[in-house]
DNA sequence: CTATTCGTAGTCGGGGTGACTACGAATAAA
DNA sequence: TTTATTCGTAGTCACCCCGACTACGAATAG
């Protein structure tokens, strides 16, 4: 029922492997709008996030635009997660009752799961490098993999 | 960021919790209005996903109401978790262009790590039984636990 | 100086969630 | 049988968040 929003994080990793198969030049938001279906700015807003974790840069100007900070391989999926999610929690507690021995109760019971569940999530995605879950990028050329569309 | 809205499932615990307290007559989801913050039809709705699962019972006309069909020890909050969250995906995939390689193969990843991070969400749950995360209701009367506002 | 690209503010539409009303069906008690 | 209680469910409504999109300013390479 609860239509998850989390299209930031796989937004996130797939720039992020964008980025890891052209570490030697930049890409600019414009390309990877052809590769990720979604528009610049909202691109421009997760990767600025990614930048505030220190996971990417940014470089205005013409031949601008974004690179990694550290190789692929050096980058785990746990990275991208917290900068995007940002201490959301997983699960949503809820108003109760104030006064209410049985509600009280109840959310700080959920508030200590919430707390381990989030924890055992960052620990498995710490797990998962980004070099890992990169497509093998020798079958494919740099053409391919900037410019999927082959646009003129 | 992803403001999560998983009331349902906090309510589902909630009232797995006041059911545990009340094994013995039915309560009706207008008394668990009292405790629970939610309006009676919210309350059915989240209810009726339960006794779908079996975990509980209800029974229309006068002194009708809820039940539990199993002691709060023999059920566990992934029991809950499934019954509300119905086979949704903690992570959202996103539309990718299609044909690029990249995307088919990070939609293809993702899918992978969100069923890996269910499985062990639920995990963890099956875990906790309601009857472990239930206060001492040896502290309490009956009559608080279910008129918790101390209504006329 | 110009073209390119980032940076960000601001607006807009869509979808989901939960509150609320309303009414019918089932059941216990008189 | 009649009545009151409670579930069951359809339907509407307002709110919030997300993501799309426009617009414009700032920075930089040539």
């Amino acid at each position: 029922m609860a239509g998850p929003t989390n299209t930031q994080f796989a937004v996130a990793i797939h720039v992020l492997t964008l980025l890891g198969g052209s570490e030697a030049t930049p890409v600019s938001s414009d390309v990877m709008t052809e590769s990720v279906a979604a528009n610049p700015v909202y691109l421009r807003r997760v990767l600025g996030r990614l930048r505030e974790a220190g996971l990417v840069g940014s470089r205005p100007g013409p031949r601008g635009g974004w690179q990694l900070q550290r190789p692929p391989s050096e980058i785990t999926l746990g990275d991208a997660w917290r900068a995007v999610q940002d201490g959301a929690p997983i699960f949503g507690l809820h108003a109760v009752q104030p006064g209410c021995p049985v509600g009280a109760s109840i959310t700080e019971t959920l508030g200590g799961i919430d707390r381990q569940l989030t924890a055992s999530v960052e620990a498995q995605l710490d797990g998962i490098t980004v070099a890992s879950v990169m497509p093998d990028l020798s079958t494919f050329s740099a053409e391919e993999l900037v410019l999927p569309g082959a646009k003129s």
